[in-house]
DNA sequence: CTTTAGCACTCTCGCACGAAGAGTGCTAAA
DNA sequence: TTTAGCACTCTTCGTGCGAGAGTGCTAAAG
């Protein structure tokens, strides 16, 4: 059954003033605050079907109405306009990314901080996964008296490194021949496809440069393992955790904790993040959220993408009671500038 | 003027029991659950002695005593036993740091997440400042078609990269000739003495390998800058936040919060560990905090070393009714332990 | 001189009560 | 179909009061 418009201009301006002050919505409220050409008993007729159809809620007999999860998707699908950005806030957004940070692990820690300033919720990053990932670069020297390291490069030109002590060391000869072997050996294949037989033909390859039972080869197998490790590993950013204690409906302590404890877990957060889609940005309203100390908290999620095949996420949390309208344009811009920021494109203001 | 051993046993039980009740503690109170061998009216005596001199404080007349700031800093300096770890908690310390973890950053991470659940308070890590660093080594390899990957590793053994594009793109065996040049004229000087002038005499060195117009070369230089300020920078992680709210002295919101925006400011939070001092574990209680936002918070730090030179922090913060004589014994044993894998040692159980 | 028992006093906390205020649903009229 | 009026419901907030806990003081006991 479709609403009627006016019902629908209605349902807006109570889930707008809801947003906005955090109390129950009465009928005189709307006639007043916001430009109804109804009387109160209109309104109170229109409010009570909407409850009826479940868009509504009454927290009791005689308080006003509040919106409900179904009325919340409602207004996200279909009612809500979507705030422009004004033009201090792309500027601002801009600036924030455009600190020439190296360190990706800074970059993402720093936007997130931003976000969460921003839109003065709880923000969080979960980084991309990469683990179809290519190696193109093997590069071995010495470093100091005791030890050597090893640099590989990804295709997507990220750069590990580790530093390895082993007894004996190799000489800088060694190293080269070693470097060498796995130049030829090891760059081309997934990294996932790295496995026994790969690295023994590296080993053999390289001959005594793989050192006395091969202990180089091995340290150079188990950083591939770390790398791995670490590749695959989603890593998530949580900021901005004060803010959650600025909303009302948090104002009962227990709730409060609950909550954060529920974003600290790094396993959560990352499933919480699951069911991925392609609109630029997504909604999870309250009991939508699979986890049940969501409830009745919402979160909102945009995509980044970096480069082609890497997409990672960054996302708010608040109560049900969000600026949806005003994140959703806020988030899409920011996603997309964080991707570019991530790609290392250059040009990132206009 | 020396207190008296009974007013100083009085002192701790009221403290004792204050730390585990969080509620004024009264006359009546000490005798039952405390085994004092004196009537209420003894203690009351001396209650009130120990308030007029400070140690004790009252919330309203007829409520039980609290311990004043100073009388926690002679709790701490004198009066508490240190509680010994048991067994089991030396054992999941070495085993949360057993984690053969190859990143620095992540390490600490997960160390101080571990002492946020080991202590059940809010924990947070000071890195080192590593800015007395030398060069150890420089190499320049190809990376892709159209970058260039920088890798220095420092005496510390940290190893620093950076992918650089310039164009046009420089050939393999010009890295090969900046690399020596590199390595013959910046390594040996600490990195904050490399300035201008040794970067020309690399560059001349170089000829035209370092690029057209010194492309190559100026990458290279702008990387040092940017090494210098990451290690220059000490990075703050913070932990457990959500432990705060589980403390009735944060059931004012307003408090709670006020006091996890200060400590998400991570130019405060470096401040706060400011006076560095030699003693294993630092007790900065309430108001002998410079910053206000932490008068009714105690901090409890201890320093980590790695090798001989690098002196992290770790700390917990909590409501000045922190259980010191717990903490003190936890937080050595645990910044030792940090220090020890941080410093890549291998046999950290014993 | 020190310790203890007794007692009056003070202050907080929790609870019940009632008035005020906001909002509703229903009915009847426009 | 919309609106005005009205009785009703429910929360909120301020007030007052009793219970409970703890104190300080005084005077007696050790």
């Amino acid at each position: 059954m479709e609403l009627s418009p006016r019902k629908k201009k209605i349902l807006r301006a109570v889930i707008e003033d809801y947003i906005l002050n955090a109390e129950p919505v009465g009928s005189k409220m709307l006639t007043e605050r916001r430009g109804m050409n109804l009387s109160p008993a209109t309104i109170r007729n229109e409010m009570s079907g909407l409850e009826a159809m479940g868009y509504l809620e009454q927290p009791h007999t005689s308080a006003g109405r509040v919106p409900s999860p179904k009325g919340y998707r409602l207004y996200v699908d279909e009612l809500m306009e979507e705030h422009r950005l004004t033009l201090a806030e792309v500027r601002t957004i801009n600036a924030s990314l455009h600190l020439r940070i190296q360190e990706l692990d800074r970059l993402v820690l720093e936007a997130t901080q931003f976000l969460s300033s921003l839109t003065q919720y709880t923000a969080y990053t979960l980084t991309p996964s990469t683990s179809d990932v290519r190696l193109i670069r093997f590069e071995l020297f010495l470093a100091g008296a005791d030890a050597f390291v090893v640099v590989v490069v990804t295709d997507a030109q990220a750069v590990k490194n580790k530093v390895a002590r082993t007894n004996p060391l190799p000489t800088e000869e060694d190293l080269q021949r070693l470097t060498a072997a796995l130049n030829r050996h090891l760059v081309g294949p997934l990294l996932r496809e790295i496995g026994e037989e790969l690295l023994k033909k590296a080993r053999r390859d390289a001959g005594p440069a793989a050192g006395p039972a091969g202990v180089y080869m091995a340290t150079v197998a188990e950083f591939l393992d770390e790398i791995r490790e670490a590749l695959d590993r989603r890593d998530v950013v949580l900021t901005g955790q004060s803010h959650i204690l600025g909303h009302p409906e948090y104002r009962d302590i227990l709730k409060a904790r609950r909550l954060l404890e529920y974003l600290s877990d790094r396993r959560e957060m990352t499933r919480l993040s699951m069911p991925e889609s392609s609109a630029p940005v997504r909604f999870v309203i309250g009991p939508e959220n699979v986890a049940e100390q969501l409830h009745d908290t919402s979160v909102v999620m945009a995509s980044y993408h970096i480069g082609e095949n890497l997409h990672g996420l960054i996302g708010v949390v608040g109560p049900t009671r969000m600026d949806y309208a005003k994140l959703a344009s806020r988030m899409a811009y920011f996603a997309e500038r964080l991707g570019r920021a991530l790609s290392g494109d250059k040009d990132i203001d206009e």
